[in-house]
RNA sequence: GGGGGAGUGCCCGAGUGGUUAAAGGGGGCAGACUGUAAAUCUGUUGCGUAAGCUACGUUGGUUCGAAUCCAUCCUCCCCCA
């Protein structure tokens, strides 16, 4: 049996740390308090932010007790770090909202409970919002040399390129963050900081700072970033991020989503995501080298993430749509398959005529943004009308030419759609 | 306070009076090949069936004609103090 860390090495999850023999030591001395934090710079979280989420739990597994912190006030100001551009600021009622449902959704991967490992939920707006500037300058700001601010990698170029600048209140940033972890070694005794490669700056700030006010040498750790191996940014679908929210991304496309991770990335992803044991990942590995075609490590993958996030009924459900549109023949499926797929979340539109065309149809159901698009597509041979590729786009849908009472129209290799007229 | 520079399509970036819906690259979308993979190749990428319309930070102006010239305002950057 593995010890945490051998077990975070192994798996590829370690970038950056304060000395690792101390952290080891500490780590092996009792339950340690550890935190992450996540801004809300939007109303959910997305696939990158699961592997520090995904972290707490892995500490909280082998008996340490995981913070997550949701950035009530650091969401006001904004993160700088490796920011090509100055952030316009949120309002505070969005920022309140978005923390809300952060708060909500980062509690859902950690265990909550009355024991000395029970995971704790905290907002740094608690401990922020009432200081006075003066105070703050006097007794925080005093601590922290502007020259070695400005050394730090995730910033400079915000600093050399010459037509951006940074504010005074994102370069402050890291002041907030530093404090968060100060006041949580004072209050909680936590003594390890997590985050991604790109928090290094920000979580050294913290720990300067508890050396510095509480005398405590705490710790850091960070995870390494998650690449795609073309070097674009990990998480983006031709929609935009993958979300956690299932009403930002469905479970069905979040689904999709780890099903079409490269081949070259499938063993990373297990072991930065999933929680399968080295065993597991390694013969499931074996596999896929024998077979590549059949894909069981992105099965694997997708299996084990959607339920995670989505719970077991909805992984069932997206393998539903799954092997009805890619596995089976359109005609073979009935109605009550029709209803399930609608069920289960498959992009559905209602039209309220009787008929149309099949391109006022691809318009209407917003799968193609213009007409011009729409005739675009046609033309192009990429749509499939109930399984049939056509390229006529007068080609009129309704009630004569149904399946099961929808059209199920199919946009390029794996766009679905179903579209339902009225009466 | 003084001086200088910049704002172009999703992004980067060329363009300094007409042939510019705007070079080039990236990204996106689609087609071919495959395994719903990667790589590669091809097409396409403001709206409109079209005539045409709307676009180069803002608002005005000069001109037969402007992204290109002038003024105004806004935003950003750099240098000096």
């Amino acid at each position: 049996m593995m010890n945490l860390i051998e077990d975070l090495q192994w798996r590829g999850l370690i970038n950056q740390s304060t000395d690792l023999e101390s952290l080891k030591q500490h780590l092996d001395s009792g339950v340690c308090t550890v935190y992450s934090g996540f801004d809300p710079t939007a109303d959910s979280l997305h696939v990158g932010h699961l592997v520090p989420l995904l972290m707490l739990k892995r500490f909280q597994d082998y008996g340490h007790r995981p913070v997550v912190l949701v950035g009530g006030a650091t969401g006001m100001i904004g993160d700088p770090s490796f920011k090509a551009t100055e952030r316009s600021l949120n309002t505070a009622q969005t920022v309140q909202e978005w923390t809300e449902k952060l708060q909500q959704q980062t509690s859902q991967f950690v265990r909550f409970d009355d024991s000395e490992t029970s995971a704790l939920a905290v907002n740094n707006y608690d401990w922020t919002s009432s200081l006075n500037v003066i105070e703050f300058l006097r007794d925080i700001g005093k601590h922290f040399s502007v020259n070695m601010m400005m050394n730090r990698e995730s910033v400079k170029q915000r600093l050399s390129r010459e037509d951006q600048g940074i504010s005074f209140t994102e370069f402050s940033y890291t002041l907030l963050q530093g404090l968060d972890y100060k006041v949580l070694n004072e209050q909680h005794n936590c003594t390890l900081q997590i985050g991604g490669s790109d928090q290094w700056g920000n979580i050294i700030s913290g720990v300067e700072l508890t050396r510095r006010m509480n005398n405590n040498q705490v710790h850091a750790l960070t995870l390494p970033l998650v690449t795609k191996s073309d070097g674009t940014k990990f998480g983006k679908t031709e929609s935009g991020a993958v979300w956690l929210s299932a009403n930002k991304t469905s479970p069905y496309a979040f689904y999709q989503f780890w099903l079409n991770v490269e081949d070259s990335k499938v063993e990373e992803y297990l072991k930065l995501f999933t929680f399968l044991s080295p065993e597991v990942i390694m013969g499931i590995m074996a596999k896929q080298q024998g077979e590549p075609h059949l894909r069981h490590g992105q099965k694997a993958l997708a299996n084990a993430m959607t339920e995670l996030v989505h719970g077991a009924e909805a992984l069932e459900s997206a393998q539903r749509i799954t092997h009805a549109l890619f596995k089976g023949n359109l005609s073979d499926l009935d109605s009550a398959d029709i209803a399930q797929l609608k069920q289960d979340g498959m992009p559905y539109k209602k039209l309220s005529q009787s008929s149309c065309t099949l391109l006022q149809g691809l318009v209407e159901a917003e799968i193609a943004p213009s007409n011009n698009e729409g005739r675009k597509l046609i033309k192009g041979n990429a749509i499939a009308l109930n399984g049939d590729k056509t390229t006529d786009f007068e080609h009129s849908l309704d009630a004569s030419n149904t399946l099961h009472g929808v059209h199920v129209i199919k946009k390029g290799k794996k766009h679905w759609f179903m579209l339902e007229l009225g009466k």
